[in-house]
DNA sequence: TATGAATGAGCGTTCATTCAT
DNA sequence: TATGAATGAACGCTCATTCAT
């Protein structure tokens, strides 16, 4: 009864996310200005913000959605077999987290949410993220004294780490892939008898 | 012949701190503006920029100066004997650190710099928080195989991992002390034979 | 036939009217907002405006209403004796038309019909009102040397005009009957032979 | 010591009234947008609101010089001689208030202020007014059984009325004149003797 | 009649930062 | 150094009204 109405929510939602995408394409997030979305899609500014509470909506979303695609990729990615094998896997990940000071930024914001029914996209990639990685990491040759779960969240604290430091002048002379490997590998291992 | 001058600069520098100190006294650092600051200190805003590259310049010194004063009573503090103990002793700063969640995003921002010639006041203190427990580390029971270096810029990523949780819906039912044990815990200690 | 679809009708407006009082009631006539009636009412923004030609004509129907029933009030009262007789039964419906500025002003605009078929409501009201201000002051001991109809104009004009001070700055430490009274007196007493 | 900076404001300010005027001209002022006044001035938006509060002040500006201008006039014009003269020497100034029903409205929304600091230009001239009236009709052949003060505001009141009917379906078959007319004869003139 | 998503055009805001004096 | 008016570029908002279904 009620289809035909929200079929045509959704197709103007996906305009608008079209024409976002394609101003990020072409200008990178950064550049992204509600005004061009709106032109690229063909609609009125009011609808923006009848469809996001704000251009941070927006963003939440269209980020959002990419690392999801990240993590469908490393899902798909067979088990890494050691720490190097694991970075290789976030890598591309890691790498469009930190394609713009200002995506980082915005993944940083928007990570955690001030109420749970605001939780949006991004931060549901980080409850997914830590899922997938603490799946791995029990399946392979890493250190088995505490759970999964918790190895989990240190690869995350130490990739929050490790790309802030890509834009830090004092750090950055090192790769993320340098800057990482240490901590993973003190993270993770088994440590060798004392 | 120049000393009036300097001291002339050094008193209005001297207001223009004391009235950002009193803005945020009364209202946060996030409210901070720097009409009030000025209006406070009775100059004109130009004067603002004179002192102060920018407004997170002003930020950088009234955060940095309290972190170094909480680093001041932990360093004087009695070397850890165990995790909670470590815990304990670093809460103060990363209670502060946490106080609002502008505080924790300028913190973040600055905690790099974006240039070496940019290091700030919060960027030295993440180097002294750095010393102050590597120094630790190497005293107390913690593990030995890897650099005690390594495991305070660790126990950096799980402060800074613990306290993005405070501000996230999904994790802010447990206390910042009791995330961060966990983490501590397993990065910290001598892994049991298995 | 159509007697159930024309009752289904008469009940949506009428709910539609009943809501709009409860928000008016609420909050007031200037904070009424579509929204909320058509809310409250339990319909779609659409069926607002198959009811109403606008928002204005729900006001004309609301206000005109009220307006309405002072006049019956006014109707039914003894005809006045003299200026401050008259006053007093006028001043209930004054009282009214200055609850709110905005209720004044959309009385303003309305009490002229741009268009002939536009009369509504409040023009209807100020007709009716004309008329019986007419009556009572072709009875009364007022001046008899213009038409009653002219002195129920100038009633109509002082009253705007008091009503118009009530809302400023400069005027209001007056009450508007005080404003009032000395209008009244010098335009409806005969003059006294000089 | 402050006057180069004041005048530079003055400056800044004049140029915005020019704009403002040069787009009324133009396309009169109820098409007037802020936008093409600050590209007018060559300002920038900001400045615009530095300047003033809100578009209607502007408007307040612009329509209370004009009144002013008008009064002026009037002011210079020799003491009418009677009712008709009186008319003829105001309608220059009606005219211009009832040139658009934009500016007819925003007259009445301003003439009142709702706090003594708020009293604008519009306000202003009603006072103005009213002196220029008074002073007129003290010395005319006019009723001398109330004050001219009182007299003037009758004229003021019979005049908004008369502009009202302008606007009306029902009674703009009449020129405000000959509106003005028969209220002005009864409420000025001395009544014969009955 | 009923629906409710979409419209739309302009206003006001924000406030750190700059720059001519 | 000090001044403070001016900048600027979006964002967000408003909310009555329309229109295709």
């Amino acid at each position: 009864m009620n289809k035909p109405v929200q079929q045509r929510t959704l197709k103007t939602r996906a305009r608008l996310i079209d024409a976002a995408n394609a101003v990020v394409a072409e200008a990178g997030f950064d550049a992204l200005r509600v005004e061009q979305v709106v032109a690229g899609a063909g609609v009125a500014k009011g609808t923006f913000f009848a469809h996001f509470k704000d251009k941070d909506a927006l963003m939440d979303l269209l980020i959002g959605a990419r690392i999801d695609s990240y993590l469908d990729q490393i899902e798909s990615a067979p088990t890494p077999r050691d720490v190097d094998d694991l970075i290789e896997t976030l890598m591309p990940l890691l790498n469009f987290m930190t394609c713009e000071r200002y995506v980082f930024d915005v993944i940083l914001r928007l990570s955690g949410a001030a109420a749970v029914e605001q939780i949006g996209a991004i931060a549901m990639t980080f409850e997914r993220h830590a899922q997938v990685v603490a799946k791995w990491l029990a399946d392979g040759p890493f250190r088995t004294d505490v759970s999964p779960e918790l190895l989990a969240e240190g690869v995350h604290a130490f990739s929050i780490q490790a790309m802030a430091l890509k834009f830090c002048a004092l750090h950055n002379s090192q790769t993320l892939t340098e800057n990482l490997r240490p901590y993973l590998r003190a993270w993770l291992m088994p440590q060798p008898a004392s």
